[in-house]
DNA sequence: CTGAAAGCGCTAACAG
DNA sequence: CTGTTAGCGCTTTCAG
């Protein structure tokens, strides 16, 4: 479809100026008489012109937007995020350009292509887990990317904002041996991803201060929806009938989880006690109320953005953040 | 900051041919011989070669990217819808645009005006409480904006895809009535918003129908966060302690409301049966489980693209769709 | 089948 | 203080 907008050029003609000055009076970019920039101005607005962005991007090499490529229908966690690097964006003029790759890494690949040249100016990424040693090229190019809560590292020049992952699975696990629980179930959304693997390092690192071997047989995909928390709640509580306390790593499988439990007729936290990631708005009104133990969003998210600013500015860059996990002790561990 | 990307121009040169047989080969736009043809992507490939999206769009005076902007700070039915739109404009080989106008009329309007005029081809809005008359501007010109969720009547060739509001402020006051409640607090989000209003006038006429008097003593707002539920649910059930039923218009205040009815140790339903808008991951979860009236996410987004898109085709298409509403009977408005 | 050239709307260096 | 001009990278008509 054809947009038949107005341009400078029009205005300039109405106005008997150059379409030079025209540019210069609406960017404020030099001096311009009292006299002609309120001419130009009372004619631009009566047209209520406005710039084509296409030809000021085309011109300027720079599109003012970014993007944000996240890879699964998003959680509470993923959308308090995104809301956060949209306001962030707002704020510093920059448009957001929202994709989701569902864990498509061949998409996502076709994506970070595309958006790539003119698009945007720059990409904030939450990688799927597949190989994105594709990213190399957009690097070696000094193409401005930054990694959000998922990282991987063998892909270089890349800044990162992500949760302290590692002390997060820590963290949780130390909490329910505390509690004297011994067999851990642990529910994972995505295999090969650096949030599921350092947690699960976390994870290893507190049984091993405790003395306790690992068990394979303990640890779960979960697929990061409430059906998926609730098939895997089953399988291992079916299998392990030992499991004291279930460690879950997304809102939505902890709810799946409950409706597993309450199926089987277990009590929280009696027979079963359940430490989620990821504050949901429900928490702490469900009964017994869920422990959770969490990271920010909304720091994550503005910080990623910070971050990609800054990269777009200077393309060398580099700052890794990680922020430290915080836990929301309520009922479910078996604490008061 | 500049981007050194390479260029048609380049490619031509180095293959020996035109740019504007590159273009060709590039866009399967007119017959061109294998041989050329092989050279040409050869050099692309080699390159990874990518178009200049702003000149690009300056030519074709499209941007093949729309924009969804929303008014506030998402709930779980927003999230839905706003994912729904983002799948089908991927499908339809569009780029989306997300921006957050937080109930802000003016900066509504700054946002409609910037994303106008070869930022995006096409505007979905869901539109603040605001006065959105300016967008009069816009319709005149026939840029193509369509209105999802809440509408306005006043402006003209505008399509629109809502949900049925009138049904289901009936539909849910109905069987409030039938569960012999008479007294019925309503918790609304924002005032002046076509889904609100209709609400309250499906809400009256089941009243009347049911020779019940309105009392605009029992009508509040409560700002669709979860404070802002719990602050109206006390203060409804502190002024008017005869209320025996409240009907919630969004997943958030209704988790504020559950916290306020638990903290005035009040049982539900039998003290205070709820019915409320919009599922949530955590309604059949919570006890007792709460019954929501819904309306579909998913297909309002799905439908408010698809009907942008033939907007975008033909500036004079118009079609109001309204969704009907569906209730989730569970256990908080008294059913078994 | 291929190329030359114009032009989309804007910015910015330069000249006057 | 204002205007002329070149050119960003691409598409598309027209000619060859």
């Amino acid at each position: 479809m054809k947009k038949e907008g107005i341009t400078m050029k029009d205005i300039a003609r109405e106005a008997n100026v150059s379409v030079a000055t025209v540019s210069h009076v609406i960017n404020n970019t030099k001096n311009i008489s009292q006299a002609t920039r309120k001419k130009v101005m009372s004619i631009t607005e009566k047209y209520n012109y406005t710039p084509n962005y296409s030809a000021k991007n085309l011109r300027q090499q720079s599109t003012k937007t970014v993007a944000l490529v996240i890879s699964s229908h998003p959680d509470a966690f993923v959308t308090e995020m995104i809301f956060a690097i949209e306001e962030r964006a707002a704020e510093m003029d920059y448009n957001l350009l929202l994709v989701n790759t569902k864990e498509h890494s061949e998409y996502e690949e076709k994506t970070i292509n595309l958006l790539h040249s003119n698009l945007v100016d720059g990409i904030i990424l939450s990688p799927t887990s597949g190989d994105i040693q594709y990213l190399q090229n957009y690097t070696k190019d000094k193409f401005p990317i930054v990694m959000v809560n998922r990282y991987d590292d063998s892909i270089e020049n890349i800044p990162r904002v992500t949760g302290d992952n590692f002390q997060l699975g820590y963290d949780a696990t130390m909490h329910l041996l505390d509690h004297g629980h011994e067999k851990i179930g642990f529910i994972y959304t995505y295999p090969d991803v650096s949030t599921t693997e350092d947690r699960i390092k976390g994870h290893h690192e507190a049984l091993k201060q405790a003395n306790i071997p690992f068990d394979q047989e303990l640890i779960i995909q979960g697929f990061a929806h409430i059906d998926g928390g609730a098939a895997a709640t089953k399988e291992l509580l079916m299998k392990n009938n030992r499991i004291t306390a279930l460690f879950i790593q997304n809102d939505l499988m902890t709810i799946g989880a409950l409706d597993a439990i309450k199926e089987m007729n277990l009590r929280i936290p009696d027979d079963i006690a359940i430490i989620g990631f990821g504050e949901f708005s429900a928490s702490h009104i469900v009964d017994p109320s869920i422990t959770t133990i969490v990271l920010p969003p909304e720091t994550i998210g503005k910080t990623a953005f910070d971050i990609l600013l800054n990269k777009m500015n200077n393309p060398d860059y580099m700052n890794h953040v990680e922020l430290p996990p915080f836990m929301n002790i309520r009922k479910s561990c078996g604490c008061q």
